[in-house]
DNA sequence: ATGCCATGCTCCGCATGA
């Protein structure tokens, strides 16, 4: 009589969750499009990007009638990030640490904050543009910040690594990883998204222990995140892929599924990403 | 090399994005 009140035991115990990552280009024009997305139900935390919103300017209300606490970090007109979640979190900071070797330990940008629901730590990120590369012949200081601010993402998702609990850093990582992310990597060939330099940090990232889930269980295809609003890429399919979930191994032992949402793209007034997501299950699934 | 399109802010042109 014991076996099957132990196998209902178990899956109670381990309730699959989903979390998804979406830039939304401005949460006040795209709110309505997010709680529709939303309220499919098939997403338990959904990581925000360019908020472009203070933190009181948040539709905290329609967010809390539709069963999502949130967690804001915003910024007058430009980035700001956001956690909305259905399962109970607990916020663990906004904003990344600094480096030893930054002389200024103030960022005004914001870019990054990090939850943790039972033992997994999860980051929302916005990593910078960094385009212009050049100005005036000399590497730019948007391409630079770009390049320390993954500095400190590296060190800190390798602090985070040493708890030996399962990390996720998800988010807009402004990172085309691979000729297979892109329509026509010739056309990016020394753009911040696809530098010699940042490339080398996304890298170091993965020799950290981090892994890119949707690249791991999709190994040779071919899938995008974003496409411009100009010169009609959406219609031409000329994509890229740059909306990443990393994960510890911690976390990749726990990956039951992953893909691309393309529909919210294309819809009217669409951002100009569309949400990719991540399914997990809280323990290890084992294979008997 | 740049515009294309979209967003926010201070205004009706500019900065930013990727």
């Amino acid at each position: 009589m014991q076996p099957p009140l132990v196998a209902v035991e178990h899956l109670l115990r381990s309730d699959p969750f989903t979390i998804a990552t979406w830039n939304v280009n401005s949460i006040k024009v795209r709110a309505e499009a997010v709680l529709e997305w939303l309220k499919q139900g098939q997403c338990d935390i959904l990581l925000m990007q360019e908020l472009k919103s203070i933190d009181e300017n948040f539709p905290l209300d329609a967010f809390h009638a539709a069963g999502y606490e949130v967690h804001v970090h915003g910024q007058k007109t430009y980035n700001g990030v956001a956690i909305a979640s259905r399962l109970p979190l607990t916020l663990r900071q906004k904003g990344l640490p600094f480096l030893d070797s930054d002389s200024d330990k103030d960022d005004p940008q914001a870019r990054y904050i990090e939850v943790e629901y039972k033992q997994f730590i999860i980051g929302c990120l916005y990593l910078p543009n960094g385009n212009p590369v050049m100005t005036d012949g000399n590497l730019s200081e948007k391409f630079h910040y770009k390049c320390r601010w993954m500095d400190r993402l590296n060190q800190h998702a390798a602090a985070l690594n040493m708890l030996n609990r399962p990390v996720i850093l998800a988010g807009d990582y402004n990172i085309i990883p691979d000729a297979k992310d892109c329509y026509d990597i010739n056309a990016w060939q020394g753009d911040a998204l696809h530098h010699p330099d940042t490339l080398k940090r996304w890298r170091q990232l993965s020799y950290s222990g981090y892994t890119d889930a949707w690249r791991a269980l999709h190994p040779a295809k071919t899938a995008y995140s974003f496409w411009d609003y100009q010169g009609g890429a959406w219609q031409k399919d000329n994509g890229i892929r740059i909306d990443h979930f990393m994960l510890n191994a911690e976390a990749a032992d726990r990956l039951l599924d992953t893909d691309i949402d393309k529909t919210p793209r294309g819809k009217d007034r669409a951002s100009d990403h569309t949400p990719v997501w991540c399914r997990f299950s809280e323990n290890i699934p084992s294979s008997d």
